[in-house]
DNA sequence: TAAATTCATTGAATTATATTCATTCATGTG
DNA sequence: CACATGAATGAATATAATTCAATGAATTTA
């Protein structure tokens, strides 16, 4: 099988591409709501149902807008093995709020908008809710965590993960509902020791 | 200056009361965007038109579904008066969760939806953004702490009263992500021993 | 190579709602 | 009673999102 279709693909990915970029500075610019299908379509230079060709909503741009954020927590986790639980923590910390700083107040907020909803797509191949994949890498953060032994075996760590996830998504509310006067990744430090750790602290072994 | 205009005025509050009734019941059952005012005002029994005679938008309607919230908070500060600052933000926080799971998860929804781009509105004679409101309450309580000696005096009572309301928000936001599967009223006690007595430690006096 | 097929692209048409507004009518005032 | 006021109405308007039939370039097939 060889790679036929040469020119269609490469202009596809191309148009896809312009189209996410020019929504990304617009949202960024204006706001989700002020930027209409046809502003972004008139910024990528194409028409309005070529947006149609590669979204099925407006709402599903700022997905493609924040793939790479998932995509980059999860490599995160996998980068972090080596280090302790607290080193691991901070360093997901500082990630999330890393790149809710990267994406920008705007973005930040649609993205809570759609997922206070929670909706399923499709995450490394299998349906998933949008914040199962958070609470996943959190998860496998406190798992490996027992596995080392850094936490005792009895560690409930589905309700840690989705607790101590909530308090990010705190971080990044207060962040969105202030217009990013409060908390960036900065404070991630004392976030960790403030409130992640405490959190753990009935069951940690060292 | 005896009250004139009787039938009117109580007709008119009739009217008001009717739809935010109706429109209550039916975002709660099918979610704010799904409801059209057309489905709001055939529910409340009067024209598409009354709903603007009381409403600006249709996203104001969830200000006055939410005043009631805002005035409760208000008022549990005060009640809670006499007792020590570990009650008083217990209080605090279970009201606040209470109140959550009162009003319903799609209204919730919504309530964070307006509130991520803060809005100027009028609370108490006062202008003063939404999340300032929630804020100014958990900051009396803290500043009250600093009066009564409980707090030290160094207190960075706006930061803090500011990080502990995200902590709040992170429970609300998770709470909708999860369809409400997660955290409650319940969870107050151990909210406020885990996370919010951690981050007053360093300044607490007793 | 020519014919057939596929698929991205287009933009006008459709649809769905939020919002406005001229009109009507019941209530309040002098 | 005669005029003024304000609430109620619902058709008209405005604004976007979304659909879709037509087009033609790229690809496949014979």
């Amino acid at each position: 099988m060889e790679k036929k279709e040469k020119v269609r693909q490469v202009r596809a990915a191309e148009t896809r591409r312009k189209i996410v970029a020019a929504a990304k500075k617009l949202i960024t610019e204006k706001g989700f709501e002020s930027v209409a299908i046809e502003d972004i379509a008139r910024e990528a230079g194409v028409s309005t149902g070529s947006f149609y060709t590669y979204f099925k909503k407006k709402e599903d741009v700022i997905e493609e807008l924040n793939r790479s954020n998932f995509l980059l927590l999860a490599k995160t986790v996998n980068e972090i093995r080596d280090k302790d639980l607290n080193e691991r923590l901070k360093y997901y910390c500082r990630e999330f709020l890393a790149e809710i700083e990267r994406v920008g107040i705007e973005i930040c907020r649609q993205w809570i908008r759609n997922n206070i909803t929670p909706t399923e797509m499709e995450i490394e191949g299998k349906m998933t809710t949008k914040y199962d994949h958070d609470y996943l890498a959190m998860r496998s953060i406190l798992d490996e965590g027992i596995k080392r032994g850094e936490l005792s075996d009895d560690t409930p760590i589905d309700d840690l993960a989705l607790y101590i996830n909530a308090q990010l998504y705190g971080l990044m509310i207060a962040w969105c509902m202030t217009e990013g006067k409060m908390i960036g990744s900065k404070q991630t430090d004392s976030f960790v020791e403030k409130i992640v750790k405490p959190v753990l602290m009935p069951y940690s072994r060292r």
